[in-house]
RNA sequence: GGAGAGAUGGCCGAGUUGGUCGAAGGCGCUCGACUCGAAAUCGAGUAGGCGGCUAAUCCCCGUCUCGUGAGUUCGAAUCUCACUCUCUCCGCCA
């Protein structure tokens, strides 16, 4: 959520920037409605500072022994003056909340502009991209080839865009969070946090999703209760409405958990494989900083994120989002992309955003510098450490041998109980 | 799911015959005194949102907030209703 007095302050700034995100014309709107809220703000706080004088005026009279009835008739008649503003208010107020939680964060400055995609900038690139001498294949067959992967059975159980793992691709998967939990846990200095899978409504306000991208996300039946979409929503929500220590900052989580998604607009997208489904797992990196420090905190992220992908030699590399291409509460976006032999290209496989206060706001998440000083919002950014669904695809696909199988990297042979190949009699 | 109890400031905890209650007291924290320094002790201060004023995120003023929302009243932390959550007991259950 953007400052509605940064708004108030910078009118014309905050337009071109929202304009870099390809949002324009919501702001009149909104000022025009602002002005009349204080207008009628400041009018109902005199009614109320003359209603409270005169109920008290009211118990003294009282106490006295005089009769305050004259009194108290005309306070009565401010009073039905007073709700008849209030409500005005109320519903000017809910039209403004409306705008401002429709509004995407500003871009930083060093964030390309740009309408979409096209415009991204690749900062590096890591590896070699893999060498095959022969005709690899894609993750799919792979899987279905060594009966690791299911995807008809998965269909039967839940529908398009789930997958049952099997034997040794279940034990991968596994392997695959735990070893990234302990890279993120032991070398970089993340808390390991195991949120619920549900969240509320309030969650979804404050990281983002609601009100604007509900149709994205599965939503239990009569109930204000979300599956998360991203262990961002927990992490980030975690301190919701708290003001925290200075001495708690820079503050490092990290989670496994199930994703849940609907992706309502992506109907089309990477239909085959495990690339993209409505359940997927994933370690996700959430920091909560000082403003001044956040966007070195967005570069370590991003490090730490990429340090597994290094560990597990997978080529990949990092991406600069455009203004236009970014998420809704990022300020600053480093997509990293995996190499998929099966797109010839790289794949999107971790997301580090620095979010400023967007969230912050939103979630009303605060510290305190120091003892002395008012709450200041926290800055938060989130990263996938890194997505464990596509980790195990581009396994499968950059580790692939001429006969179909699989072999599995160095660092995961600890987490696989001794397996150091998939073949296909490996059950 | 059934029965009961409760939700107050960073924390603990008073306040429920409605009237200087944003709220006693304690702890914590900040500043000061004492001390070579510290502890102990003493003194002072210490919620947040919104708005007005302003160069100002300093003051000052107003307003709102005692789980959330609505209501009664001249006036509500205190009364009424609904909801949410927590705790205890029972039932069910991984």
């Amino acid at each position: 959520m953007l400052d509605a007095k940064l708004i108030r302050a910078n009118l014309a700034e905050v337009e071109a920037a929202l304009s870099k995100r390809n949002v324009t014309g919501v702001l009149d709107k909104f000022i025009s409605l602002d002005e009349s809220r204080r207008e009628i703000l400041v009018e109902v706080e005199e009614l109320k500072k003359f209603r409270n004088a005169s109920s008290q005026e009211v118990g003294k009279l009282k106490k006295a022994g005089e009769d305050p009835t004259l009194l108290m008739e005309k306070v009565r008649e401010i009073g039905q003056e007073i709700k008849e503003l209030d409500d005005k208010l109320k519903l000017i107020e809910a039209s403004l909340e409306e705008i401002l939680l429709t509004l995407p964060n500003l871009p930083h400055s060093s964030v390309p502009i740009g309408e979409d995609e096209k415009s991204n900038k690749e900062i590096r690139k890591w590896g070699n991209i893999t060498d095959f001498d022969f005709e690899p294949l894609a993750h799919w067959d792979i899987g279905t080839n060594l009966d690791i992967l299911d995807f008809e059975r998965a269909a039967e159980l839940s529908g398009a865009r789930f997958t049952v793992y099997k034997y040794a691709g279940a034990r991968l998967e596994r392997a695959v969070i735990n070893f990234y939990l302990d890279v993120h846990t032991e070398k970089h200095g993340y808390k390991e946090i195991l949120p619920p899978f549900m969240v509320n409504g309030d969650c979804m306000i404050g990281t983002g999703q609601l009100p604007k991208f509900a149709e994205d996300m599965f939503k239990l039946e009569g109930r204000d209760m979300y599956l998360i979409p991203t262990a961002e929503v927990p992490l980030t929500n975690l301190y919701r409405g708290e003001i925290l220590d200075q001495a708690d900052l820079p503050m490092y989580l990290t989670a496994y958990t199930p994703c849940f998604r609907a992706e309502a607009g992506s109907h089309g997208r990477d239909t085959r494989g495990i690339i993209r489904q409505h359940q997927f797992n994933k370690v996700e990196l959430v920091k909560l900083t000082e403003p001044e420090t956040s966007y070195e905190e967005l570069e370590k992220l991003t490090s730490d994120a990429e340090r597994v992908l290094q560990l597990l030699n997978l080529p990949y590399r990092v991406v600069l989002l455009s203004s236009g291409d970014m998420g809704f509460s990022a300020a600053k976006t480093y997509d990293l992309e995996v190499w998929m032999p099966s797109y010839n290209d790289y794949k999107e496989i971790s997301s580090c955003s620095n979010c400023e206060d967007f969230q912050a706001r939103r979630a009303n998440i605060r510290y305190r510098p120091t003892p002395k000083d008012r709450p200041r919002y926290v800055h938060t950014l989130n990263g996938s450490g890194v997505a464990i669904g596509r980790t195990v695809a581009a396994i499968l696909e950059n580790y692939q041998q001429a006969d179909g199988s699989v072999i599995i990297p160095e660092v995961l042979r600890p987490y696989m109980g001794g397996i150091e190949i998939i073949k296909k009699t490996n059950k």
